[in-house]
DNA sequence: AGTGCGGCCTGTCCGC
DNA sequence: TGCGGACAGGCCGCAC
């Protein structure tokens, strides 16, 4: 699944292109995502104006007058932009039609994904309401994460794919990011030094803008809204070169498992 | 309270 | 060619 760069890119790839657009009608062809795309969705935003598009975490919100539908694209989820009419194919599982005689198309093979409709302020929806710092603001810093940190045993990978610490960063940009701060991903979180939680800011903050730059991560079937795949693959340094030689040193790099994930690392580069 | 694990789905790849 | 198993970008819910 798309990370945080992929989200994003999404998000500035079907913003302009929807909002401020009325939606005509709404098509669910398989209604078992991670959870059901209810009738309530369907009878809420038919005839309603797209007031806003945004994003919180991995999840994009789309804001009406009632409410906000909240899409997720789980591991294999795409969204597109599309004429009216362009034909369906498998796993597409819902289409929001326009006014404009465009649709807003969601594809996700896996169903891990979803498209749910909260009523009221999304904010404090159960999906919502628990999610940690956005990498890409102010509030997260060095500072924080050492303070966050305090006395949690679990590994620093695992501690900073926790959506209820910092959101957005999945098993890819976790990997690259302790790569180039030099950080062992089995290291227990409470026993990293606050300087090197500032590197791992740093790396986190540069890895995802540089993910973004490049139109995100283009692994298996991922790509933008436009079709178009994202670069970032070309320049992921340790996920999934396991057996290959290090960027910096060439030692080879190992894979192991933290948290069922695959783990990336250079033996040599990372302590 | 924090942590680890199984499960949700389908598709692809690899070894036999 | 077919089959089983491992694995894949996430995250929820439950047991300890």
């Amino acid at each position: 699944m798309p990370e945080l760069p992929e989200v994003e890119t999404t998000l500035r790839g079907i913003k302009p292109l929807i909002k401020n657009s009325v939606v005509r009608s709404v098509n669910v062809r398989q209604k078992q995502l991670r959870w059901p795309v209810t009738p309530r969705l369907v009878e809420r935003i038919t005839g309603e104006k797209i007031l806003d598009v945004k994003r919180r975490a991995k999840y994009l919100l789309i804001s009406f007058r009632h409410g906000t539908v909240l899409i997720h694209l789980g591991m294999s989820g795409r969204l597109r932009i599309l004429p009216l009419g362009e034909p369906v194919r498998k796993h597409d599982h819902v289409d929001v039609v326009l006014t404009n005689n465009s649709v807003l198309r969601f594809h996700d093979p896996r169903r891990v994904g979803c498209v749910l409709w909260v009523d009221g302020d999304p904010l404090c929806s159960p999906q919502l309401a628990h999610l940690g710092l956005e990498p890409l603001e102010d509030a997260f810093s060095g500072q924080t994460l050492f303070n966050l940190a305090r006395g949690r045993r679990t590994s620093v990978k695992n501690f900073i794919m926790n959506g209820r610490i910092v959101v957005g960063i999945g098993n890819i940009y976790a990997n690259e990011s302790l790569f180039r701060s030099g950080i062992l991903p089995s290291r227990s979180a409470g026993r990293i030094s606050l300087n090197r939680y500032r590197r791992l800011v740093v790396a986190i903050r540069e890895v995802l803008i540089e993910a973004i730059y490049a139109g995100g991560t283009t692994l298996r079937d991922y790509a933008t809204v436009t079709g178009e795949p994202g670069y970032f693959d070309q320049a992921l340094e340790v996920y999934e070169r396991e057996g290959r030689p290090c960027v910096r040193c060439a030692s080879n790099i190992r894979r192991t498992i933290i948290g069922q994930r695959s783990s990336y690392f250079c033996p040599t580069c990372q302590r």
